[in-house]
DNA sequence: AGGGTTACTCTCCAATGGGAAGTACGCACT
DNA sequence: AGTGCGTACTTCCCATTGGAGAGTAACCCT
């Protein structure tokens, strides 16, 4: 018979799953993905959005400027995109180029990485875009029903 | 000729934003879905994890108590997990059922949309699986960069 | 009556994110 | 020469969010 409470039981279970976390690969890169801004700069930089005739989605990786995708996400604070955006230049998914015009010009685009992390996040997208309104109702019912 | 400055074509540009935001069902969708503890809840839910034997996260939707949740996802604070399955229950992405037992038993459980949304984040996660090192040595080459 | 269990809820505090303003650089106009 | 404009940020301040931990309700067992 173990000598544990139920809430040390929960204790060491915190543990091993700390140590586990550390080691744990993919939960870092939900950490990374799971970010209000990130798949929403991926979507812009994946070609996607009302400016863009032609195919669903679909296209060339696109290079955007800062001022482009501030305006493509403008609900993002400067602080947030250039935060986000160094995050994700870090981590290999987009590159930051600077051209020294006459204002300089600072351009992003996915790398290949990104590309086929985009390539599943279109994936959520268009659940999202299937299914929000089975979500909607569902809502709608649980609210009116709590009354 | 527009006789809006850039800061004002930059104001215009977010209020066409919210409108379009504020009827956008993607955009709200995924500012659930990109929440932390989300993923990992239907994570834990569509029976993954190391006390799962046999196929590789593929099975049966799998019911589980809230302290079973709670252990599986230690890292997680109560009112978090408390939270979080509210609002997926609410969403209808799971169920929550009580049984009046000893002491009350609660139970929560993917409903069909929930474990189609599992099954495309088991998508993500396997390519977090697949490109974490890339990440990994990415971050590290540009982090030595900038020495 | 006191202790134990489950599934929460509440309270306090530290960290995170947004908004607005400021900065650096360089051309361009007066 | 000085003021202004434009880009791409950075900094400061404050409201909101999330975590830690204690408290609660219901019920059984000893």
């Amino acid at each position: 018979m173990p000598t544990m409470t139920a809430a040390q039981q929960r204790a060491q279970a915190k543990l091993d799953y700390d140590a586990f976390l550390a080691g744990c690969p993919s939960r870092r890169l939900l950490d990374r993905i799971s970010d209000k801004w990130v798949a929403l700069v991926l979507a812009a930089l994946g070609s996607d959005g009302p400016h863009r005739p032609g195919a669903d989605g679909v296209g060339e990786p696109r290079s955007m400027r800062y001022s482009e995708l501030a305006r493509r996400l403008a609900g993002i604070s400067q602080k947030m995109l250039t935060q986000t955006l160094r995050s994700l230049e870090r981590d290999g998914l987009i590159t930051r180029t600077v051209t020294p015009t006459v204002p300089v010009t600072v351009t992003y685009e996915l790398t290949e990485l990104g590309l086929s992390l985009h390539d599943l996040m279109r994936g959520v997208k268009e659940w999202a875009e299937a299914h929000m309104d089975e979500v909607l109702s569902n809502r709608e019912a649980y609210d009116t029903r709590v009354d």
